[in-house]
DNA sequence: CCTGATCTACCCGCAATCCGGTAGTCAATA
DNA sequence: TATTGACTACCGGATTGCGGGTAGATCAGG
């Protein structure tokens, strides 16, 4: 008998954990050896036992759920992530891809899918939920340079698009990166060129969806 | 020995929905009788069956908690809400506790705290979780007019609202209503200081916690 | 009848956004 | 080496936002 998998939980809402925590014990393949409600307790987790499986909440207030990702695996290269999102974003699912996560599952989805998903990374495949796997897996077969379609957001321009869904002016968010105006402006433009969006409302919802912000706030 | 409390849960969330009923039904004195993801299953539901206590996502696009709340209790009367959310604004519990609701509870909070809900509410009293509760009861006990902290919206300023947070100008808003562009500006300076809002960013992500508009749009 | 709330509409003025350019530096890369 | 992309910064101009007023019309409640 082979042993049980690993798990650890993340997400910033407490009651989803111990919920799901709840709902992955009824597994009796599946052990979940710690929860954590933020990128730092999660970090300390990792750090301190052997995990398989890792599931993070893209929408973390504290941290962005790519940057965890990120860092997780800079930590404990082997460790396989499974991001958790309440929102199937094609653009932030390649994001989250690309920083090394095995596989992605919303929240719409029933807890079936979640089980698929831990039992597929953990023999070392990729798992994307139906939803938003039929939109990305053709981007990625798609080798071809997809210059129109691939609105693809820098590291600096998702740092001002974050400040911006926060409610501060360009003047402000200039201050805080210690920066011109007229260079955040630029980012501003930027954004808005790339993502096609044409308002600040607009931005604020994409960035929710990205989980660079959180509706409260 | 009593009966078990019959409960019966609605979230959009699929995921959490199940893992939910995997926390409660942990418990031996509750048993989860039914589960839905919009407001016409959470109504059939609650008719064909007996039911004691409901729990609601206040954040349901398809159907405002707040709404099902009301429909739910002109169903069946004895039934006790607890309504749970994402979000902790105090002028949304209010209107919640308004439509008839006996509980609420925040998803940051653990799932023992919505125990304490349920088992509070079934013997007929009201729950608040700790957090929203000491507004929320300072607000209630205060029966002298709180004209400055009260901010209450009126129907049209939810309108024009709602026409801002999908990204709309003053002007197309104007047209949209049939009003002139200066009226619609009044009604967007008169809501942001009844809210204490002073941007968009801020304006969008209130009025999706108001379920006003979704964050895919 | 009067008061208060709401909706309507306008005034002014400054700040900020939005869209179009140009252009230099730097690092990676083809 | 040459090019590409990202980041930086500025210019100009049109539009919009935002905060402060005033004010008439309507309607409900005391």
């Amino acid at each position: 008998m082979s042993p049980r998998i690993r798990m650890v939980l993340a997400d910033d809402h407490q009651m989803f954990l111990h919920a799901l925590r709840a709902l992955l014990e009824k597994e009796p393949d599946i052990e979940v050896v710690g929860v954590a409600s933020n990128g730092e307790e999660l970090l300390a987790l990792v750090g301190a036992q052997p995990v398989d499986i890792v599931c993070i909440d893209i929408g973390m207030p504290a941290m962005n759920g790519i940057e965890a990702t990120r860092r997780l695996l800079a930590l404990r290269r082997n460790i396989k992530v499974i991001g958790l999102s309440a929102f199937s974003d094609r653009q932030f699912v390649l994001d989250l891809l690309n920083a090394g996560a095995r596989g992605y599952v919303t929240k719409a989805e029933a807890g079936e899918e979640l089980l698929r998903a831990i039992h597929t990374v953990h023999v070392g495949k990729t798992y994307l939920c139906p939803d938003v796997g039929a939109t990305v897996t053709s981007a990625l077969l798609d080798n071809a340079p997809r210059d129109t379609s691939s609105p693809r957001i820098t590291a600096r321009e998702r740092q001002v698009l974050q400040l911006i869904a926060e409610g501060h002016t360009s003047g402000r968010i200039a201050e805080r990166l210690h920066l011109a105006a007229s260079t955040v402006e630029v980012h501003r433009r930027n954004i808005m060129r790339k993502l096609d969006l044409h308002s600040v409302a607009e931005l604020t919802k994409y960035a929710i969806r990205s989980g660079l912000t959180t509706i409260s706030g």
